[in-house]
DNA sequence: GAGTAACCGAGACGGTACGTCTAGTCTTAAT
DNA sequence: ATTAAGACTAGACGTACCGTCTCGGTTACTC
């Protein structure tokens, strides 16, 4: 029985009249669209205009669905990535600690979707949608993950029980997104193994 | 006979004509206004179209002195805050560190300044020349001056000496960055406290 | 139990819900919006989506009853105005004649409708559509009905028989639209006295 | 030696990058391309963006230069016809408004030039500027020359004293707009003599 | 009276044009 | 001669409307 006989008629992408798509189908267009500009051009190139032009969707209905940039932009790359940087938990909390954020240095320094990580984070320094989008979308997730992980090393006697942890998530991987956002120094793995060493040991000499 | 009526009615900030004006006004009209907008309404609306309009000069000019709207801001900021961040040498690192750290953050969020240099590190991501002058005329200087304070606690033995003081930096003013540009958590007076104690002190139990 | 609460509420001219509705009942209310439309605001302000927006009415209804935004404009108008410019006949053709053409200027320098109907004939310029829908509905008939009480004077004898009483009209009512489309001159009760007194009588001396 | 170098190079209109243009130059492309489009397309296909288009002249020069739409077409309109439509005088009235009406109707009838005056006194009645447009740049103008022709027509005895002129225009050339605009009837050589006829020697019988 | 087909509302959709704004280049007029 | 003024192209912005089409419900017929 010929089901969706227009669909086989029209061919590849061809002339689907003017009428209303599947909401599904334009949304899956948009966001593998935003993705690839994100992914091959950067955050500065994204437009709706040329985000309606490569998807073939009317800028109607992007501004409908995407009230601002950030919106698309966000929406776009975590489709397109996908990442699921996991936290490890072996108990050994150093080794641990070590191995998530080579992890995750490796992500950002290695792949594309690091350097549009930090244009979205400078995008959102003037775009206060894009900054709650990516605290609730992000950020806020991956700050209760390790604040988790440090907790349970804390409850294991790893941690001293008087630390607020979530300084810890600052001093860890803040500092890499430091050295990511401002490049004076590059993220090496010695840097890596620093930050550990230095917050776990201290720095000083323990009777300062 | 009245050959010139307009200059005589124009007066003060009138029609100067097109002739060439000497540098130095111009330089200062043109800081002054970038200051101004950047102070009141953010880099996004610093446009070269609005500072050649509110400096009456003309954008050939604007453009041939700053390449990037980023150069221009980079200037115009520095050129209206001559923020002066002392870094104070008491002798007791502890208590230094504290201390700077808590200045830099009152400055960073209490004047609208620090949304500034947010903006700025912002626009950095995807403006190349951008970055460049920032790490050239601010961060890099500023990293310079921590490390040799720090490195002075290290000659004093109140820093152990295998320390890269370096790193220290990322997990101090770094750690500060991060709660500013992505704000899940607010920077808290405990918070710069829990920052210089967790590095100095460690977090573990020494032994560990 | 409240079964029906969205009827019971909406009452007058609420959510009638999605099905069918009367067809009369809906072409009522889309005549009333046009030519509310088009009385207050004029044929540029009415557009197929405002006409939905105020009466309630989905575009999709609009479209298969009116195919164009002329037939729309044209339906909605004489739905209101229903003008009756009746022609008189009192054996005088000279005083039926300012009497018609005396109550005629009135109608169209006095009444929103005479804005509109300078306005339809306007669009009707570059629409095919509704010049055949406005000569169909509207000029014809009032052309016919000049040209009888013309023809009826010429019976009389009051004008002379080789005379094409079709010229007439446009030498007398086409004057006044001429002085209406093309606003160069008003259009005065002694311009229309004139009209009249200069066909009939003629211009010249009647020897030339 | 090698002037123009550039433009010799670019070839035929080649990028000619995307500084200034003169003046000049640029209003003969737009006014060549409204006139294009008026006479093949009509009013209704002329768009800012279309005449953009095809004229390489951006859009911000073309609403900085014609603010409406009816302003563009007037100026293209009158720069592509300059339609020269002479005022014959041979002394014999009679003569010259049938030899004038004549051309008139030649023109409006069987050149492209006569829909599109149609079409925009059709826009102007939706357009307040344009219709100022129209009567300050043509149709006063011409209703001043026929004016004049009449007034002489009178000083020389062909014309009766009291007549009010202004009153002939409108029943001589605005019947001939009343055809053209409500076309319920065709223009004829016929209808075209019969307008004259009838004026001159009048409809009655004299003495009604 | 239940089932069904016709019909309507709501509104998403692809297009096109609107009028404005900015970036960056280039010409011209004034000093 | 040099520079300021500003006209120019290119293109994104966000909105309105067009005419088509999908979908969910309701009404009014049919059996």
């Amino acid at each position: 029985m010929a089901t969706e006989p227009r669909d086989a008629v029209a061919g590849e992408r061809g002339q689907r009249g003017r009428g209303r798509r599947p909401a599904d189908e334009v949304r899956a267009d948009v966001l593998r669209t935003v993705g690839e500009v994100l992914l091959t051009e950067g955050i500065a190139d994204l437009t709706f205009e040329r985000v309606a032009r490569l998807s073939s969707v009317s800028k109607t209905t992007l501004y409908k669905w995407w009230p601002s940039k950030g919106a698309l932009a966000m929406d776009g790359y975590f489709h397109a990535v996908q990442e699921r940087l996991a936290f490890p938990d072996t108990g050994d909390i150093r080794a641990d600690l070590i191995s998530q954020l080579r992890a995750f240095a490796r992500v950002m320094t290695e792949t594309p979707g690091g350097r549009v990580l930090a244009e979205l984070i400078g995008q959102a320094q003037t775009d206060p949608d894009l900054s709650a989008a990516f605290r609730r979308l992000y950020s806020s997730g991956r700050r209760a993950l390790a604040g988790e992980r440090l907790r349970r090393a804390q409850e294991a006697g790893q941690v001293r029980a008087e630390i607020d942890v979530r300084v810890l998530v600052d001093q860890l991987w803040g500092a890499v997104y430091h050295r990511l956002l401002i490049p004076d120094e590059p993220v090496t793995d010695d840097f890596i193994i620093a930050l550990v060493t230095n917050l776990l040991d201290g720095i000083g000499f323990g009777d300062v």
